[in-house]
DNA sequence: TCAAGTGGATAGTGTAACTATCTACAGCGG
DNA sequence: CCGCTGTAGATAGTTACACTATCCACTTGA
């Protein structure tokens, strides 16, 4: 097919198709003249892929590059993609690290993997940024976040469980693999959105049901 | 104090405090003359908390004054603060909607959200994002993101009913609203960051260890 | 034949989040 | 009261990102 079709078939539009080519998001196709290629399932699929990380993961194309060029040079180590699926949609840190309640949080972090026996790669950035979150809120007077630290930890051990076990039940490797990288961050986006609906049926209950939930127009309450 | 002693102590720069002056994320300092003004305390704290939602929560600029504007216009209704809060999160969407796979997958969603009685705000944005995720695995044959929808919603469920509880144990009204706010931007970093950390644990167990956890420079391996 | 489509190159657009300067003027030690 | 630092407020400039838009010399298919 030529990008015409490919841009139907998935809804990206010809210019932006052109775009991912031009950054090494997607291979090009196999050349049939000077200005005619065809490309073929492999790149609908791979342009479906790219979308799905960027549209509904929200990563940048930069990381999208990195995320589909490991799927491509790590056909065969699952730790190794799933390393850099995680850096790639780690995000890059601003905030300040060198403060004494940044590393007494960090240190809350590492006793944190350290008592469980978490087997974690030691210098993952995911580190930092669970430090930044409970620096963040320590400036704040949340201590909240290092109380229930150990309840996040729970909940993220019994969801990863269920989910690298569901990525290991896949019998072919190239569409684990796949599974990895869609997994990493599909299902972060499908458990955030989750978790935000969660939090307005326990609020509801908690409080006390109102007649109606929230309105975002007024107009309409009495 | 004046801005300058604002920005040692918050670590924003002076340019970047000024715009978000200027932005209305940060209520302006008592005037004292033409070129003066005098900022107290909860100008500090304002700023440390806009900091928190944008640089560990990713929040932008944009939704950060929404978010505290909700605060202030919100000081006695937990529920519409946490509706504006979670709005001011959730990412604008971008994926084509219109399709019948997208409709199948948010009617899945409607059915575990009945099937559980989640009372939730039938128009949330949040029920469009589950099905953006799922519409998105679903188009590349990734069938195991609806198989465990209940698993994600479990687990969702017990850390919401957690995160509720502990915003409500606050005694002061003010504080418990300000974490509403900080507990849904922060919690949700902390958890992100747990979970691919847990992957990586979760990973390494279940496939088997290897000697060392994954490198990313491989000439320290041999 | 010939309009529609194409690959490749180059340039332009719009938004977001700052960052820099400029202009008075205020505060304060000497 | 001199002069230096430090403003507040306004305006303009910068950088990064993710596209979009054109152009050109072709090729394709009716």
């Amino acid at each position: 097919m030529r990008v015409g079709e490919l841009s139907k078939r998935s809804g990206v539009p010809i210019p932006t198709i052109k775009y991912y080519l031009r950054e090494g998001l997607l291979p090009a196709g196999a050349a049939t003249a000077a200005n005619q290629a065809d490309y073929g399932e492999e790149h609908l699929r791979r342009l479906l892929l790219i979308r799905a990380l960027i549209d509904v993961g929200g990563v940048s194309v930069a990381a999208a590059r990195e995320v589909v060029a490991a799927l491509g040079a790590h056909a065969d180590d699952p730790l190794e993609l799933l390393s850099a699926a995680q850096t790639a949609v780690t995000p890059r840190h601003r905030p300040d690290r060198e403060t004494p309640e940044w590393h007494t949080a960090k240190q809350r972090v590492l006793d944190l993997i350290a008592e469980r026996g978490w087997l974690v790669y030691p210098l993952s950035p995911e580190i930092d940024l669970v430090a930044d979150a409970l620096a963040a809120g320590g400036s704040l007077g949340v201590t909240e976040l290092f109380d229930n630290l150990g309840r996040y930890a729970d909940s993220a051990a019994s969801l990863a469980a269920v989910e690298v076990r569901t990525v290991l039940d896949r019998p072919d490797p190239a569409a684990r693999m796949e599974l990895v990288v869609l997994g990493t961050v599909l299902g972060e986006a499908l458990f955030s959105a989750l978790r935000l609906l969660a939090h307005q049926h326990e609020s509801a209950r908690q409080i006390g049901i109102p007649d109606a939930p929230p309105q975002k127009n007024p107009e309409t309450a009495q």
